[in-house]
DNA sequence: TATATTTATGCAAAGCTTTGCATAAATATT
DNA sequence: AATATTTATGCAAAGCTTTGCATAAATATA
């Protein structure tokens, strides 16, 4: 019948009392009877009321619009980190609006310029592999709109971002190797001008010197860090003279890689080479044997970026103090490294196990 | 300098002109002279002028919007529907505002009025696990707001739709089975009350009625699809007194669990037992052997979804005769399937090696 | 030169809410 | 009974754009 959309118009017409009324009413003001409130409410349901969010916020000045960009949405990693955004801002009353860079700088410039012409409140990014200049976020800036980088950020920037300890994940995995009696600890890098490859090669590298072992440059293989990459890297590991025990990747994927070519020579995983991944990948639990490797925490990133998006929005963007949470990864050990059995539910290979 | 936000009241101001003029100069209005549109675009780049879309939407009546409701984001399948989403609504204007239900009835029928005040101008959503009742869907029809339903959908509900043919999926994989000279093919089963499920079933039924053989209930396992259950099933099967010699599951997390489970009773795949799983999930790609699977079209069915509600859009909603779109399924033919090896580039399994 | 046409701009309303201030009615205070 | 207080409601502006209609200026036509 009524064909569409009733506006708190219709309702005070219809009520004849007047639309200040009636939008007070519909939230719940102290000065409305409840009678009042009542018969408002009623006829609301009755007319299938919508209340628009354009208008009002447009009135308010508040969108309750929260934009989020990242390179890409498939994938494990921004998925996860999506979802974490997606439930706390749900929860906060904001609706998140997400758009793709594709790592394409041409986009995310374009994307910016949608979402803050969407009003959006704040808006959460992950860089474009490809960005090095910075100016479309100035405008951002500019409009004092608070803005968070997650995960990739470009070093030395001054800006608030959640980032994951990405030293400490390669620290820990390759201290783990250690621990577990693997000397000759060869490394999957990725490519070097990604701040995370370059972190995890160094908590590699640190570890093996915290220990007194030397790097030996033979053991660590530059790759893109794919399934192909990972075979070749561990066929040429094995046709060293001495050949490594372990392996510490810096992907998932190059560490299936690895364990398929270990198989194929017919070498035990983790008796004759021990393995360990990074971002616990969906497939790491369905490989025989399971495979070690680090969480990223990914809800939990998306979970700080939008508490971070939260805190600046109250302290009414007057102080300027760029925060950066860095969150610590998660060693998760599984059957490709554990040489040693281990007590049970005990995931924290390091401290217990640290003196040889 | 300038605090924030410019207007185009502003621009007016500090130019002399009215905001009509404005106005129509940014928007490349033909009675408006190059000369004033390039005054007003120069000034608009100075002080940083962002047009409000929450305005022109409310004087409009549009917002740009489009709603997307999932039951989760992460996994596979949904991840990839939302990227084909984003691509096409992008591409033609439309920003997409995300929400998931949680598999969540009351979540989802929230979301739904979340959507409308956000005054999207179409919704599309693939329902909650657990919904039966459809009355929050009223509500969005009443406002003749386009609704596009994808993947779940209740059955004999009349509305717009873009699905896949489980059944032609299932119809196909059991078909390539039975090409590579499989008899006695065993089917991972999942919950009946999702036709998704119950589709892939009937396809295989069909395929081994249509070449005349019994359906032996002893070789259908029904099951939650995990891996473990994928262990189960492969296990019961093995302890029949006739194994089969081959298996469709319903789910690609189930066929690992078989693989994993004829790997360490020393069993080939597929020389002994040939597998075959649905969603051509990333780690299809990762086991050994690869398994053979079926692709769902994710992205397909993403863009599918915005070209119907694009389509609904402009009809005005005045025609209302709801659409089904049903899109063909993908088999991807893998080692884990192939015991007579194929021509290259032979995806279709089918056709050419049809009779006996 | 007066009239018709074209070109460029302005006025003001509308789209839907919210909200400060004013007002009317009802109740409490003395 | 007159005044003060409380309670409930209304008026009108504001938030930023868009757009139909009107108008002024400039140009073309007769």
């Amino acid at each position: 019948m009524a064909r569409s959309k009733a506006s708190i118009t219709d309702l005070a017409r219809q009520l004849g009392v007047s639309v200040s009324t009636v939008s007070r009413a519909l939230s719940d003001h102290p000065s409305i009877s409840e009678a009042t409130k009542k018969r408002v409410g009623k006829l609301a349901k009755e007319l299938h009321y919508q209340p628009n969010h354009l208008a009002a916020g447009l009135r308010k000045g508040r969108s309750n619009l929260l934009g989020v960009m990242v390179p890409h949405i498939d994938g494990h990693f921004f998925t996860l980190v999506v979802k974490g955004i997606e439930a706390v801002a749900t929860k906060a009353g904001f609706n998140i609006m997400i758009c793709q860079s594709n790592e394409d700088v041409a986009h995310e410039r374009r994307n910016i310029e949608t979402l803050l012409s969407a009003q959006v409140e704040g808006i959460l990014v992950s860089l474009a592999r490809t960005t090095r200049d910075f100016r479309h976020f100035e405008k951002v800036r500019k409009q004092e709109i608070p803005l968070v980088f997650f995960d990739r950020v470009l070093d030395g920037l001054d800006v608030n971002a959640v980032v994951l300890d990405d030293r400490e994940g390669g620290y820990q995995a390759t201290r783990h190797l250690l621990a577990q009696g693997c000397r000759r600890i060869a490394h999957f890098a990725g490519p070097e001008h990604l701040n995370i490859y370059k972190n995890r090669r160094q908590g590699y590298v640190d570890a093996l010197l915290e220990r007194g072992l030397p790097i030996d440059q033979d053991l660590i293989f530059h790759c893109d860090m794919t399934l192909e990459d990972g075979i070749a890297g561990m066929e040429q590991m094995l046709a060293l003279p001495q050949p490594p025990d372990a392996v510490f990747s810096a992907s998932d994927f190059s560490v299936v890689g690895a364990l398929q070519a270990l198989k194929r020579r017919g070498l035990r995983v983790p008796e004759d080479v021990a393995l360990a991944g990074f971002s616990n990948e969906t497939f790491t639990s369905l490989t025989e044997p399971m495979l070690t490797s680090v969480d990223q925490r990914c809800e939990q990133m998306g979970q700080s970026a939008v508490r971070l998006f939260l805190e600046m929005l109250q302290e009414q963007s007057s102080k300027f103090s760029p925060r950066r949470i860095v969150l610590q990864p998660d060693l998760l050990v599984r059957a490709s490294s554990l040489r040693q059995p281990m007590l049970a539910g005990a995931e924290q290979p390091t401290a217990e196990t640290e003196n040889p």
